[in-house]
DNA sequence: CAACAAAGTTACCGTATGGCAACAAATCAC
DNA sequence: GTGATTTGTTGCCATACGGTAACTTTGTTG
């Protein structure tokens, strides 16, 4: 069954029949966590990736004492602690649910088995491709935005984050201290 | 002969006859860029991948009016337009030799050629995972640390790179102005 | 080498954001 | 449901950094 949520959260980007979801959800398993529960632990090495069905996640790593939001992420997408699964060492990366959340997810191995398919390997490429691309925008954003231009730029591109994430996770996803972000909050209100 | 500049390149972490990295070298070509000239324009697609055998490059990404300078680069390194060599699409990303330098390039179908082989397959891995590390060190540097702590950071991680780069280079890797970096530089010789 | 252009410096002032601290509101646990 | 934690708000003040603009230094080109 799993098969035609993957299918139709590609279907817009990939033409591919049930049959090749068939076989790509057939290498997953479904798991669920708990709001709060950790998906993957700082200083353990990544196993898995993952793919979001239901509810929210959210990657943070560890910096002096504090955790820093990287990433959110919401129904339907992939993600995973990249650093270390691509290396296959442990990093200081923390993974959890911050809703409950029903998740796909998909060994090393069996990620590797899927790249060299033609399918899989278009869809890992484009995965890639995507997160460069992302971490690349962030990365301008945050060098040539104000914190209030971000945050209207979240409010336009990701809305539902707005309304389904706690504010201290976006103030550290989007570089500010959550006093900030209440003041921001505060004077778009106007 | 640019088989030994590769081998020597990453003698420490790759294990591999030298006939390998003939192999490697065989496909690449070696071209020549003047201080100044551009070895990628905004707009265009990326059609190479490159490794610096001599000089120094930037990547830069047009917004807004201005360059801003995504990665330094010096001898010895792998450097690309990822965003437009995995995409194949145009991007808005620009590489400049900084000085004159030497260069070996390698056409995107000749990359794919090599991940084909387990040696290539290992080092394309290995670069996408520092590439990934890198870009998150950034972020969080960015995040976390004020522009005095990064300049430091990078005399101490990437002394050559003070040295050889315009300061006006420096400032936009850093993410702050000129001037900042100067009234920087002027406080650290207290 | 002269003349010009590019890069870097400094001063002045404005402003976005951080840190502390007290409080209010929402959520969780039993 | 009631108390206890967690989360979010607000005020006050400190500070890092940006923008403008004038100036100096360095580099380029004929």
């Amino acid at each position: 069954m799993n098969e035609h949520i993957l299918k139709k959260a590609f279907d817009n980007h990939f033409e591919a029949s049930i049959e090749v979801w068939k076989a790509f959800a057939d290498l997953c398993e479904e798991v669920h966590f708990k709001k709060n529960e950790k998906i993957k632990e700082v200083g353990k090495t990544a196993k898995y990736g993952y793919f979001l069905i239901k509810g929210s996640c959210g990657l943070f790593v560890w910096k002096e004492n504090n955790f820093i939001c990287t990433d959110l992420i919401l129904e339907n997408n992939f993600f995973a602690d990249d650093i270390s699964l691509l290396s296959g060492k442990p990093s200081q990366i923390e993974i959890v649910a911050l809703e409950n959340s029903t998740i796909l997810q998909i060994s090393k191995s069996n990620i590797d088995l899927l790249k060299k398919t033609p399918m899989g390997n278009i869809l890992f490429l484009a995965g890639e491709e995507n997160s460069t691309i992302e971490k690349q925008t962030q990365q301008i954003e945050m060098m040539t935005l104000t914190a209030e231009e971000r945050y209207l730029n979240l409010m336009k591109n990701r809305p539902e984050i707005i309304q389904r994430v706690h504010q201290k996770h976006i103030a550290s996803y989007l570089g500010i201290t959550t006093q900030s972000l209440s003041r921001i909050r505060k004077n778009l209100l106007k």
